[in-house]
DNA sequence: TTGAAAGCGGTACCAC
DNA sequence: GTGGTACCGCTTTCAA
């Protein structure tokens, strides 16, 4: 990483300096530092005295060529201000510190070249693990390019793990650490309904993203055992911000009014959903009731606080960490080539006030 | 990174590797690579087929050691979830990308061990620079403890660049970019007391944070200005979060009625005060206004839509890589052992719906 | 234009 | 317990 020497400026000190300034070999100092070896008392003292007057820190670039070096894990986002992945890379991170692993995060936005980019930079870096965040895009190259990235990774002695979308098909070396999205949404969506609502707006998020495709079929699939009719003309597709849930919201209102409840595909979307409602002077439980979905901090802090469901994000993190971590450990001869794990987390409805029973009957 | 050999793994293709199959030098493969010098078409042209073929990237480490290497930003934010931080590391993120450096994102969780340890870790990892942001806890070593940071890094040939905090004394070769915090607090006050308001709850933040001392200082500054005497009484510190927002009003309630605004230290608080305001049967703006600090997403989420102070988070990160890279093209014979520059950005007051002229007058 | 070889800063094996 | 030293994978003179 470093480029080459900072132009006029002072040279780092290296293990060799140390070495001479503590009149001692090179094998020594390193051994002090790395401690996994026998020194004497003198020596070490020695040492240590020359390191800290020097301010010295070795150097990782060439440790981890002579094979030491800190493991590292890739974190790879969309979009590092959204919420629920910063909660997400926060669980990640938590864990790798535990573990003295170092991690890196990098945003694609949403762009499958630079997220190519990243994957290979990654791989450059030697890291231990690329976690890529967030719903997939389901274009039909899709698992191939998956498939592609777990294979060079897995190659170059890596490993790809895949957090908060579905796994790959077939025999690929990829970890999946997903939540139960089409549960939630069942369930979110049977909270509206056993509270008597029939006509319920769905917002489910981008029609291409997993996600979304989750959500929407968790709410089909309750909406069928509730023997209520689906109307596809209150569902509107559109992204994942406030702006979609407002705009959505006014245009139902004008074109399909007469629903009593907002089944917004994530707290943002219901955030922007809430706002046009009382733009257009309805209130929120009173005349129409919304729920969301991810549990971010936001959900709370919205006026009423708004029922929805829960996602363990940050768990999902720590989580993937631990499966690198243990997959890392497991040593020589642990299955390869096998289709990684794929684990699925729990989520839940958090009932707050943003339902009531709808307005009539 | 890498640490050693991945156990019984499939060792990664080395640049070795590439010249012999295709029959060529390592010299000829790293100059088709680095793409800096003038190779025959027929050479690269071979060399680039095996390359594909193996799935070759260069070892990052090896780069870097050797002399070649991306530069890389590190930055150190105290918790990622935070909107607010979020934002400036997006723009040194997208500043970083833009220029082809890598950043790395560590988080500290307010813990100065883990500051010191990750400071150390990314002057082994050698970056260009390590970016801190946010407000600094006021206690009485931490100009030395920075200073320290400052003059390591320094003498490692990478830099300290301080993010939303004051700069430091003296000689230090640090960058600092910061934002008008005392004239945005100063303005928003301004803002409030224009409107007719006199009884003004203030929470600024916790107390020994630099950030929470200047928007204090800004809002007496304005309250002086207005002839306005400022009531001690009606100053609650606390943490940066929507709890202490609620149970700071939920208190001053019982404690200091009358106030007829909220001055809060952030929009998060803001969040919290006004769940506290309408838990207590007030209505915002009506009965009590309140206002916030960041301009963050939560701030045009909420209702009534929050006035707040504008602070240019996601541009102060454009502005501290773009400060770091300058620098390092700045090249040899710079001024050296000069304290870096700081650069100042602006702020502004966003004008919403959460104010309202005090109930009577 | 291309190849050979000397490092870059550490680690770890092999002697002493 | 220590010291010498052969690499780790790549870049970059220096020659050819």
């Amino acid at each position: 990483m470093t480029q080459r020497k900072p132009p006029g400026d002072t040279a780092r000190a290296t293990i060799r300096d140390v070495a001479e300034q503590a009149g001692v070999s090179v094998a020594s100092v390193s051994r002090v530092l790395s401690g996994n070896y026998p020194v004497s008392e003198n020596l070490r003292r020695r040492v240590m005295k020359v390191v800290s007057d020097l301010d010295y820190v070795t150097n990782a670039h060439a440790r981890s060529l002579a094979g030491g070096g800190t493991p590292t894990v890739a974190i790879l986002i969309n979009n590092i201000t959204g919420a629920a992945f910063a909660h997400v890379a926060k669980g990640v991170e938590g864990a790798a510190t535990l573990r003295g692993w170092l991690s890196l995060v990098g945003t694609t936005g949403d762009d499958p070249e630079r997220e190519l980019a990243l994957v290979n930079l990654m791989r450059q870096q030697g890291v231990a693990a690329v976690v890529l965040l967030g719903g997939a895009y389901d274009y039909d190259e899709y698992q191939l390019r998956m498939a592609r990235f777990a294979r060079s990774l897995d190659a170059a002695g890596s490993h790809l793990v895949l957090v908060g979308r579905p796994p790959l098909e077939g025999d690929v070396p990829a970890t999946t650490v997903d939540y139960d999205n089409e549960g939630g949404a069942y369930a979110m969506a049977s909270h509206l309904l056993s509270a008597g609502h029939r006509r319920i707006l769905v917002l489910p998020g981008p029609a291409e993203l997993t996600t979304a495709q989750s959500r929407l079929s968790g709410a089909w699939r309750a909406f069928e055992a509730y023997g209520v009719p689906f109307d596809r003309g209150l569902v509107r597709h559109g992204p994942y911000d406030d702006e979609h849930g407002y705009t959505a919201v006014e245009a139902a209102l004008r074109v399909t009014p007469g629903f009593t409840a907002v089944l917004a595909g994530t707290d943002v979307v219901a955030a922007g959903a809430m706002q046009a409602l009382r733009a257009a002077g309805l209130r929120v439980p009173d005349d129409v009731s919304i729920v969301g979905y991810d549990d971010i901090p936001l959900a709370s802090q919205l006026t009423p606080q708004l029922t929805t469901v829960h996602v363990p994000y940050e768990e999902m993190g720590r989580v993937a960490l631990r499966a690198v971590a243990d997959r890392r450990e497991g040593g020589a001869g642990r299955r390869k080539g096998t289709d990684g794990d794929h684990l699925v987390l729990g989520t839940h409805v958090v009932v707050r006030h943003s339902v009531a029973p709808p307005r009539r009957g």
